[in-house]
DNA sequence: GAGGAGATCGTCT
DNA sequence: GACGATCTCCTCT
């Protein structure tokens, strides 16, 4: 069952080092799968498992950004990896992707879905959503089950945050391996592309109640 | 509960 | 000038 860990319970999280992204984005969205995404604000620490990726390929990839080549937009998926990759959709919200293959070879994976784990309150106030006295989880769920939920709830935005490096504690927002053990992952369709769509690049934790889309079977009631 | 459309703006044609 | 790697709200059933 997933329930939210007392951050007491869990392993300290530590960098993933930048090989890990100097990899095909099939195996790196795979691998980030169970590994945490960490935001250092002043007022304290957001933390949220990776629970939902999606890899895009680069040059190959008709639905990828970096399809029509290196514009100043995407630029950063065409350098070295381990970078973050912001981009503004629909004129409303931001969506959080890191770079993967070596400089010169475009390539990334879409984070889409987090499970919450610290600076619960602080994510809630970023998506302007008053949580109960002891939220559930559909109210958890609400705070980072989508690309730009997400975003919104780690005060992701482009100018804020595109170009900066995940591999180093140094940086306010980084990604961490806790040693948390995934279990069965499931791979779907991508989603919200109307290009190259047969491909099963969406990466999923089994039965985690936190991934975007529909509500999942119910649990924890 | 399901389905559809509007929001709103940066980026590229 | 069109559209997009989405979310929310509204309407209809």
């Amino acid at each position: 069952m997933t329930h939210p860990n007392r951050s007491e319970e869990r392993r300290a999280a530590k960098p993933i080092v930048r090989g890990f992204y100097n990899r095909d984005p099939r195996i790196v969205a795979r691998e980030l799968l169970g590994k945490v995404l960490i935001r250092e604000e002043r007022e304290g620490r957001l933390a949220a498992r990776i629970v939902e990726t999606e890899a895009y390929l680069g040059t190959d990839d008709a639905a990828a950004h970096s399809a029509a080549g290196k514009t100043a937009r995407n630029a950063v998926l065409f350098g070295p990896p381990g970078f973050v990759y912001v981009y503004f959709i629909y004129g409303v919200h931001y969506c959080l992707n890191v770079s993967c293959l070596p400089d010169g070879t475009a390539g990334g994976v879409l984070i889409r879905a987090l499970e919450p784990l610290e600076g619960i309150a602080m994510m809630a106030r970023n998506r302007e959503i008053e949580l109960s006295e002891s939220p559930r989880v559909p109210e958890l769920r609400s705070l980072t089950s989508g690309p730009g939920r997400l975003a919104e709830a780690f005060g992701i935005t482009r100018p804020r945050d595109n170009g900066k490096d995940v591999t180093s504690k140094a940086g306010d927002l980084w990604i961490g391996d806790d040693g948390y053990a995934v279990g069965e992952i499931v791979t779907g369709p991508r989603v919200g592309i109307t290009k190259a769509m047969d491909h099963p690049l969406r990466f999923m934790i089994a039965g985690n109640t936190y991934v975007s889309g529909k509500r999942p079977a119910a649990s924890g009631r």
